[in-house]
DNA sequence: CGGTTCTTTGACATTAGTCAATACCAGTGG
DNA sequence: CCACTGGTATTGACTAATGTCAAAGAACCG
């Protein structure tokens, strides 16, 4: 199947499919050319900018997104407004919780971010008939059980210092997926007062912590929201 | 299909498998009785008694198994020894990463369990030919995903007394889901410690919040590991 | 019973949070 | 281009919460 998806001509895909990172390692990926071009009649893409909300808690969802670009925020809070940041969400990921008849959790524009919109509907009838989407879409979810439950030894165990270095390598990674031990230079996605929400962590006590890091020379604050990190490793091992 | 699930007469079913609560609601629902028969030919029960290692991390994954009976908690483990358990698994629930070639976690019998094994192949050659049972482990994963982050919030964001009140409310809904308000008396699955790494405490915090919520009223500590809540609305409004 | 383990409690140390002042940067309009 | 302004971030002094260490008390198991 794979070798049969890959001599297609592009020409047979939708054109706003063709360049479209969810077409490879996204779900999009599961489906045959016709399937695709089917699910494309009903998807836009749409762009939202940085703290807008793209689906609120506890509201039926109508809707589920590709990430195209950017990156979400997924958040929960508590009655009396403390708030976790509870996952964070990348191209080309499925923004929305599927076979549920309620969001369980605020998504947020975390920075600016490209989606592709996808009537709750026309997903759900596509899974039911493609197993291979199907199972794409459960890839995805083990993977972000995974994250989880490696963030919830984060929260649980770490001190600020190795959440704050935990926080800057996931970052970094999921930016610049380069080797070890090399530079890397990027954007934080979030202000300190969500990588406090992230960490479980007041703002004060992530400044902190950065400005520990960056007097010990793990790291340099180009402007509040560009870090260098000269030496990956040496964040790493920071990390706990 | 359910329907025509329930009018098949037991004896079309493998004796093992017609008391057993994963046929209701765990993954073996999912599956036709020929399919059950087939599945069955390759499982086994085994008891695992209290304490004992069922999966290791990073270890490749041999078996899945369903649990029937007991609490199994799934831990992960920094260098340095610190401990978080990442999750508790209640019956009917399946143990094992889906798809993966190694555990990403260590699972180890809470209280007494009772297991039925499931070798890997046996499973996941069924999961290729089987949709239905696919979509029951994606459902599984979903839920998990779901609580871990509800988890995340209690991590992250309580008090050690929302902690504690927080488990001992899973634990009470969990083991007894009788309507709010009612009184419950149950078994701790897990010991002070256990609970600590749960809840990213030290065994000595665990103990002054049960010790703070005696004294208020909220439980009664019958023994070390025996709890009663006379009512259960009053221990939920402590959980933040 | 008597030993072993787990739990509770107390005194003290450490970490992270709170409150408050200052500094920084980004955008706006003079 | 510069000064102003609002939001965001940093830093400092102090407080509160949780962790650490140590000892005593309960439950469990032959």
């Amino acid at each position: 199947m794979q070798t049969v998806r890959k001599d297609i001509h592009n020409s047979d895909l939708p054109v706003l499919c063709q360049s479209c990172e969810a077409r490879h390692q996204g779900i999009c990926g599961a489906l045959r050319p016709e399937q695709l071009q089917q699910l494309s009649k009903a998807t836009r893409r749409v762009h939202r900018g940085e703290g807008e909300e793209l689906i609120a808690d506890a509201m039926p969802i109508d809707s589920y997104a590709n990430v195209l670009r950017g990156v979400v925020k997924l958040t929960k809070v508590l009655e009396d407004g403390r708030q976790q940041v509870v996952g964070l969400q990348f191209a080309p990921d499925l923004l929305g919780r599927p076979f549920a008849s309620e969001s369980r959790v605020t998504a947020e524009a975390a920075s600016d971010v490209d989606l592709c919109v996808i009537p709750r509907p026309a997903l759900e009838s596509m899974l039911k008939d493609s197993a291979p989407l199907e199972h794409r879409v459960m890839m995805q979810a083990l993977r972000e059980l995974d994250e989880a439950r490696d963030w919830m030894v984060t929260l649980g165990r770490k001190t600020a210092a190795e959440k704050v270095a935990s926080f800057l390598y996931l970052i970094a990674s999921h930016i610049d997926p380069t080797e070890e031990g090399a530079a890397t230079t990027f954007d934080l996605p979030l202000s300190r007062s969500d990588i406090g929400d992230f960490l479980g962590l007041t703002i004060e006590t992530v400044s902190r912590q950065i400005s520990k890091l960056k007097a010990d020379g793990v790291i340099e604050i180009v402007s509040y929201r560009h870090v260098t990190v000269p030496d990956l490793a040496r964040l790493r091992v920071r990390c706990g």
